[in-house]
DNA sequence: ATGGGTCCT
DNA sequence: AGGACCC
């Protein structure tokens, strides 16, 4: 009979992330209160401030009165913290490949092979290393601590799964460990550990105990450990779902447990309510996907409010530089480029007081929705050597910002922009031109006089004429249409994936979606005045 | 809330 | 394009 807890999966969540990574940059501060500062809000803090009363997404009002003393540094540049995590990243991918980020600070591993690996060699560990779950009674144990055989008697008929998983997590349990030793001693940071036989209670046992610490679950244990919980603390039941399961009554994985999957399914759909049920019951299927590269890159900002056009634009500027100078920095990487450029906003103004904006339960606080607009690029466009291209997504995006708010008079009350790019795609070799065409062809234009229609008049400032911008595509629709058979056949690089091998009571992969097949757009031509007057904008942004 | 990301509908 | 989820 095949085993019925296969798999072994570890999840490694580092400690505080944001507060680590600057502790490890600058080890004076590791003893002392720190707080990580965006806006005005402390978004992390490291153990010391914990333990003075600190907590996550404190106000920063609030840390006078319970630490004094705290040491604020600002995380509003994400650049290190990404760097962290890849360099995180890549040395787990030193033990084993299939490694899942989720997030910036958590990892999923698959160890199942190294497990068997190890086993294979006689390597059978006698014990458990760090904590072994054993249930609400018995409480944690350090296992080095006690002095006992290798199958504690009091709980042998307990953990003694057949299947052989208990041998294979104590394996596991040892793996982990080394795993974060050697992150500790190679890169400096710490972490907790889950390992369990799925990834979900992989993840919840990492919970356990914090910081720097791991928890094994055995799979003996799992329907009692999952039993009281929230349903909320189930990954995957967010907000909503949690809300819609408590108007039926539901807050607790028992509770979950008697609700018949037909009813799970009509009360929150058919994907979120068919692995509800069977997480409410411990059962995961779902595999380790071993993280690429981002599929999008976006940088946003939020404020308490922006109401002016030329407002708008110098923020998309500020937002648009750094996120080139990543797609720059990927390009250089790994050869590819996005081919969808896309503005999202958030206007308190479309969304007053409507059914749209829910107040949260905890904070009062609301959910403003965001709206956006997106846009396909011609491949090349993002191409380093595209001097103009910063000025091209300028215009294009305040097109978008128009498709949003179109009226010409219409208020807006701006509380965040955000900016992404997607849909990357091999182009030339990594930094290099595309040889063939000449890369030019793919993004330089020869400056096209725009005409302003009839009824318009003339914009005589500055920001007005950027606001003119919307009003431009007719007059450049003629090269538009001249040049369009240069990207009617682009290459394709959505090549189907190999088939993926499913093994017997695995849930199937799912098919994936067909990609829509390319249509590149010309980018609008910017006049020379239009590129004066961004660059008017752009010397006020960083003075 | 922040400033990111993912996948599903 | 929006919604829900994750951190």
């Amino acid at each position: 009979m095949a085993a019925m807890h296969p798999r072994t999966i570890v999840h490694i969540d580092l400690d505080c992330f944001y507060a680590q990574v600057e502790m490890v940059a600058d080890p004076k501060l590791k003893d002392k209160p720190l707080g990580i500062q965006q806006k005005n809000i402390i978004v992390t803090c490291n153990y010391p401030a914990r333990a003075r009363g600190v907590h996550k997404l404190m106000y920063i009002n609030k840390v006078p009165k319970v630490c004094p003393d705290l040491i604020i540094r600002d995380g509003s540049n994400l650049k290190r913290y990404r760097e962290a995590s890849e360099k995180i990243l890549d040395h787990l991918r030193g033990w084993t490949p299939e490694v899942e980020r989720l997030g910036m600070d958590e990892f999923f591993l698959d160890v199942t092979h190294m497990v068997a690996d190890e086993q294979e060699k006689m390597e059978k560990k006698l014990d458990f290393v760090g904590h072994v779950y054993r249930g609400e009674t018995l409480t944690l144990i350090e296992t080095q601590t006690r002095n006992e055989s290798h199958v504690p008697s009091c709980t042998a008929k307990v953990h003694h799964c057949r299947c052989g998983c208990y041998q294979r997590l104590m394996t596991g349990s040892h793996i982990a460990q080394r795993i974060r030793t050697s992150l500790y001693q190679t890169l400096g940071y710490t972490a907790s550990a889950g390992i369990s036989v799925g990834k979900m209670i992989a993840k919840l046992s990492g919970e356990l105990k914090k910081p720097n610490q791991q928890t094994t679950m055995l799979p003996a244990y799992i329907d009692g450990f999952l039993a009281p919980l929230r349903v909320r603390k189930i990954p995957g039941c967010g907000y909503s779902t949690s809300k819609k399961l408590a108007s039926l009554g539901i807050e607790t994985v028992t509770q979950l447990r008697n609700l018949s999957k037909q009813k799970l399914i009509k009360a929150v759909g058919a994907q979120i309510g068919g692995r509800l049920h069977d997480l409410a019951f411990g059962l995961d299927t779902s595999h380790v996907v071993a993280t690429v590269r981002e599929k999008q890159m976006s940088e946003e900002d939020s404020f308490k409010s922006c109401t002016a056009i030329d407002d708008v634009a110098l923020r998309i500027l500020s937002i648009l530089r750094p996120l080139l100078e990543r797609v720059r920095m990927r390009f250089q990487k790994h050869g590819d480029l996005p081919s969808t450029l896309r503005l999202t906003i958030r206007d308190r103004l479309s969304h007053q007081k409507t059914e749209q904006s829910k107040i949260n339960t905890s904070g009062g606080a609301y959910f403003t929705t965001r709206t956006s607009r997106q846009t396909t690029i011609p491949l090349g466009f993002f191409h380093p050597e595209n001097k103009k291209q910063e000025g091209y997504c300028v215009d294009h995006l305040m097109k978008l910002f128009f498709k949003m708010i179109p009226r010409k008079n219409q208020r807006f009350h701006l509380t965040l922009i955000n900016v992404a790019v997607a849909r990357f795609q091999a182009f030339g070799g990594a930094g290099k031109l595309g040889k063939q065409h000449g890369i030019d062809s793919f993004f330089i234009q020869s400056p096209t006089k725009t005409a302003p229609s009839s009824e318009d008049n003339i914009p005589t400032t500055r920001m007005a004429h950027l606001e003119h911008v919307k009003h431009t595509t007719d007059a450049t629709r003629i090269s538009q249409t001249a040049r369009k058979r240069k990207f009617k056949t682009p290459p394709s690089f959505f090549r189907p994936r190999p088939p993926v091998q499913c093994t017997s009571g695995e849930r199937a992969p799912q098919p994936e979606r067909r990609q829509p097949a390319e249509q590149p757009v010309e980018p609008e031509p910017v006049t020379a005045e239009e590129i004066d007057a961004l660059y008017i904008t752009a010397a006020r942004v960083t003075p």
